[in-house]
DNA sequence: TGTCAAAGTTAGAACTTATAACATATGTTA
DNA sequence: TAACATATGTTATAAGTTCTAACTTTGACA
């Protein structure tokens, strides 16, 4: 895995870490602009090449894309398993640790959030072997709350019910659709409340 | 539901159904391709006029995509109000009603369902006064269920919850993220789940 | 050192959105 | 009924887009 840390410029014919670049560019374009209004063109100016460059690295706009979503799920789920270990295991508080890292995810970065789930990404089967799903992951932490070793249809169904709480309340706030003022309560009322009608 | 087949063709130099025209055909695209991949140029071509004409009736390709977005909440609107109705007021199979309409809406017409929420619209405004809004239809139907007139802040976070979660299962599906094969139910199992535990 | 592949370049085809200028139909009014 | 104003079509075109083709530069390595 590379470091995106460090940017490198472009110094003489050949860029060095254009696809890195890019990557962070259409990342920046499309939470400014939204996943719709970016252009492959635009990120190519950003990182001060021809628009024909990216091409060398990216099959298409839509891989470009792609690989910004991908990317976002990987973070998406690093502070998810970073927010949750500060938890002690088996607690109510990793349960909604979880909901928390996932909604301000989203609010954090609509853009990637809601490319993740604009279109029906070929991903899936990429991550199948070495990934581990989201969904994985909140089966896990049920299991551990609820203090039984195998996940039977009973976890898969409340992790399931807590994942599509969490992921319906992440868009209607992206959307704008609801707001927290609009009830009369925080981010942590609203998980702690579904985490306890989930779990009990 | 209609398709492309059914459009009317233009017979003399005015068309004289262009504007619903072009909406129709947007909404088929939609549906077609997804909402990115419209093009104002193709409705055009479906309702047989240049690439020019449906500036005549829309500012611009976001104000097409506006019409169909629109148009498509009236819809699931009605359709929530007509299922509705079918149960006695007051009864939780009313409650699993609209869940079951909303998120089959979404599977119908995930193109149009999708762009409902891919933006902000500005179209909140325009429906403040003489439209209902979804999530007041929602809190209307569970303050009746609960037996009580006045809309309170319980009432508000109970339809709220109950929003959140249909909104975020529609997502899920429509990208399929999740499926009822997956796990060991189907959708009237789920929204009977999820409404009792939202009520109790 | 010479060759090859990777990763840049420019040029351009085939699109797209959107506007401008022009044309025609329609409806109101003298 | 004639004439005008307006709505709603048209064609032409500018500017921008995706993506490919053909060419160029560079670094790696035999």
């Amino acid at each position: 895995m590379k470091n995106s840390g460090d940017i490198k410029q472009k110094t003489g014919y050949h860029h060095g870490d254009l696809r890195a670049q890019l990557v962070e560019a259409t990342r920046v374009l499309v939470e400014e602009k939204g996943p719709d209004h970016f252009s492959v063109s635009e990120a190519a100016r950003i990182a001060g090449v021809s628009t024909a460059a990216p091409y060398r690295h990216f099959s298409d706009k839509d891989a470009m894309l792609l690989a910004v979503a991908d990317k976002g799920g990987e973070r998406h789920l690093m502070q998810m398993q970073s927010e949750v270990s500060k938890f002690p295991k088996g607690s109510i508080d990793r349960i909604i640790a979880m909901g928390r890292v996932y909604v301000n995810f989203a609010r954090n970065e609509p853009g990637v959030f809601r490319l993740k789930f604009s279109r029906k990404l070929a991903a899936d089967q990429q991550m199948a072997d070495d990934d581990v799903r989201p969904l994985d992951f909140v089966e896990r932490e049920v299991a551990d709350y609820l203090g039984r070793a195998e996940i039977d249809d009973d976890i898969r169904k409340r992790a399931f019910l807590l994942w599509t709480f969490v992921h319906g309340l992440s868009f209607l706030l992206i959307d704008e659709k609801t707001s927290f003022t609009d009830l009369a309560v925080d981010l942590d009322d609203v998980l702690t409340d579904i985490a306890e009608r989930v779990m009990r």
